[in-house]
DNA sequence: GTCTATAAGCAGATAGAC
DNA sequence: GTCTATCTGCTTATAGAC
């Protein structure tokens, strides 16, 4: 059977741990769900990681600090702040149309596993927040917006990009729409969104 | 020892149930557990409820059904939309601020099980998304607010409401709020989002 | 490193006495 | 209806050959 270049054990193991893992959680998923996936013995999975609990955070850290690092670093970016919320909604947007269970996967396992988070996630001592603070002031103070706190602002902008995902199925439900029809519904939020960020911040 | 009237066996078992499945989820959870949280013997569940599934089933229908309905029963209300606004998120701001694993525990197990959700809510057949498109197009028209589908409006109402519970141990974590702090911001945020959400329909 | 076989423990479910 | 004891099957984890 032919194998990509850096298709080593290790590799498929991860990889499959990951799609088995974010699908079912931690509880849900089973070794030899993973090994089949992974066209392994299950023993291997073993002999790689110890155990079941040090395979899933193996893969947890590695999944959150891909999905939260972006979104402090274009938010720390140097430019107008309607410019990073185009593209910070651009860019999740367009992440979590690929990976559309990540979301819920990172916010299950974080409130089973807070612990898990706080060495995968370095945004307390990046800075970044006094800096958003510090723009937001300044903005306000120049008559661009209203007066906003970072953590309102922020959970606004995380909310509106990111809760369709997790709500993906109830939604589609409720508005009888298909996978393709909210795939849509996703593009043209990539519009609106920010429309309605700067909009209900205008003075 | 003594007990409430209506502290039936049943009773306690579905509020162990209840908590339980709530915080674990369905993999997550053990029936053993459930029966030490309700003081009885595990024999009993299935003498009650035949086995784990029809158990958590009976559970969750039961979540769902006080979920979801009231969104709905609020939006269909015969008031002006900015009314409505501001008495759903009222509503539903303390409701989480009460329960804050429901809508984790909802949106996880709606994932992996969509086919409960239909019975449970009988929204499609309420006729009241109809009447709350009607009223978004009135509105409009009258020149009261931008033009809105009821699907972005229900998103954003319901993402700004329902995220930040979701993502509370993040929002903890990066901006450094204790359990007391995170309830003043939602506190907060009663009177912010029906602001957000109206002056970003400003026209 | 990789496999097969198996051990060990756990969880769901039942039998049967009271 | 409620309990104790037990069975059965599944899942993780290990032993040991290659």
């Amino acid at each position: 059977m032919y194998m990509e270049p850096n298709s080593t054990t290790e590799n498929r193991i991860k990889e499959a741990a990951r799609k088995i893992f974010i699908k079912k959680g931690l509880a849900g998923a089973r070794m030899q769900e993973i090994a089949d996936e992974a066209k392994i013995n299950k023993a291997m999975l073993h002999y790689y990681y110890r155990n079941k609990e040090q395979l899933f955070k193996k893969i947890f850290e590695e999944v959150a600090a891909e999905f939260v690092p972006k979104i402090f670093s274009i938010l720390g970016e140097d430019r107008p702040l309607e410019v990073k919320v185009q593209d910070f909604v651009s860019h999740y947007l367009d992440m979590l149309t690929r990976n559309p269970f990540l979301p819920l996967f990172v916010l299950s396992e974080l409130r089973s596993q807070p612990e898990f988070f706080e060495n995968a996630v370095g945004i307390k001592r990046s800075g970044i927040l006094e800096k958003l603070a510090v723009q937001l002031k300044a903005e306000a103070k120049a008559g661009h917006i209203k007066p906003i706190s970072p953590a309102n602002f922020m959970a606004n902008l995380m909310s509106l990009s990111i809760f369709p995902f997790l709500a993906q199925p109830m939604l589609q439900l409720i508005f009888s729409m298909n996978t393709q029809e909210f795939k849509n519904f996703i593009e043209e939020r990539k519009q609106l969104i920010p429309q309605f960020i700067m909009s209900s911040l205008k003075t």
